[in-house]
DNA sequence: TCAATAGTGTCTTTCAGACAATATAAT
DNA sequence: ATTATATTGTCTGAAAGACACTATTGA
């Protein structure tokens, strides 16, 4: 069962199966304190009047990741710059022979973490476009393998969250100790201890407190806080990690 | 910039840009007390007489996880069961369009760890297939984007030791707790407390005393060792995790 | 005043790392 | 005896988790 000799030194340009390239988004972020993920309906078959994950084919010219990032903005209005590694990471590739029943399509998704989605899109059809948290999301028939792709997507931002600093990712460019706090909430499905919480985000050095600024406290009170910023644009390694309570 | 109707609703199966679909594999393994690769050495253009990472096409029948375990025994020689996740994994997409200069190539990337390579492989060029310790292979001129590809390879694995059992695939059926602490010392290049090591692992449950065993000495003797085997052929996630040195 | 959130201090348990000490083999 | 490896025991410091306490706002 060798591959000839052909396959094994290279490609043959002439002769090879020719496959669908697209990438699928699972888009997050914080939505009434719950993740929530964005969902496209479907208009046409299969799977018409589904909700699925937006995605689209990669175009000759541009990377895998490249077609990501222009997926993203054309269907948030969020735009990433091409070294910003933490907003849109890969998740995983999804191969199998029969996941699109048209057709052989390979998908590469990808996972953005957003702080707030702009209200409307234009050129968009906005009634399509929906935020449904993930337990809902979850629950429903997605189309295609969206369901296998969008629990892999949360699986990772729940593991991500442990070691790197991209729960800064769903906040504003300014938040209290107390919003971020909220954001592992939601993300982990946990509560998490004031006190505990503050000294570890503190010693990771991920968050640097700005000078003379304070929180507004809300319309049923409350101390006004701190206003942090996070000390890097860039995902950072957090040691220690910062682990989820079981 | 909005995409148009069709490419949102889904995939118009008459008019897609055509990819290659290829796997990968950095097949690690521990060779002489060394983390080490498989590479095979190219016979055609481009990059001919380079090394390369084993890969092929993704056939029109089988999912790209299915063309990753044939090429695995292709290569290698090792069958691995399809439930079995612990053996070969799926890496990252490499998706640059100037990755190949003859075509569009999308490769798929996986690792595979495995204890020992068979010696021969019949039907496959022996001479064209080497072991290369991972720095050193690092240190060389690979063939297309494989450096990148085996570079990530390698930190994927470094980091999945502090969080699961998959330790145990370097090793055979039967091993001391001194070899299994030997994977640990090649993949990671460091060296840990024997002590300590001793007791993480037997707290973390992944590996049991084989009643009744012992190993036989080196020629320079020693004690001999209790002999475990790993509880569980999957990978186990491990808790507390095993953190390497800084 | 109360309700709500921010922030500080402290105690206990767990765990990682260092390292001493003992055990059992080959030479 | 010496060397080499396995195995056990113990100490120390860092960090996690629980929780009491104080601080500052709006209503």
């Amino acid at each position: 069962m060798a591959s000839c000799p052909a396959a094994q030194d290279g490609y043959d340009p002439r002769s090879f199966p020719p496959f669908a390239v697209t990438v699928d988004l699972v888009v997050l972020t914080i939505h009434d304190g719950a993740l929530s993920v964005l969902l496209v309906e479907r208009g046409v078959e299969p799977f018409a009047g589904r909700l699925a994950l937006p995605g689209g084919f990669v175009q000759p010219d541009e990377s895998v990741d490249d077609a990501a990032r222009r997926e993203l903005a054309e269907e948030t209005g969020v735009e990433l710059a091409r070294n910003d590694a933490g907003g849109l990471q890969q998740l995983a590739t999804y191969g199998a022979p029969d996941r699109d029943p048209r057709m052989r399509v390979v998908s590469v998704a990808h996972v953005a973490l957003v702080a707030d989605l702009p209200p409307a899109r234009a050129g968009s059809d906005a009634a399509a476009v929906s935020l449904v948290d993930v337990a809902g999301a979850l629950r429903r028939r997605l189309a295609f393998d969206h369901r296998t792709i969008l629990r892999d997507g949360i699986e990772h931002v729940r593991r991500q969250l442990e070691h790197t600093s991209l729960a800064t990712r769903f906040c504003a460019a300014e938040f209290t100790l107390g919003e971020l706090r909220s954001v592992y909430e939601a993300v982990w499905g946990t509560e998490l201890d004031v006190a505990n919480f503050r000294r570890k985000v503190l010693a990771s050095q991920v968050v640097e407190p700005i000078a003379g600024t304070q929180s507004t406290p809300g319309p049923s009170g409350g101390r006004p806080a701190q206003l942090y910023r996070a000390t890097s644009s860039m995902p950072t390694e957090i040691d220690p990690p910062f682990r989820r309570p079981r």
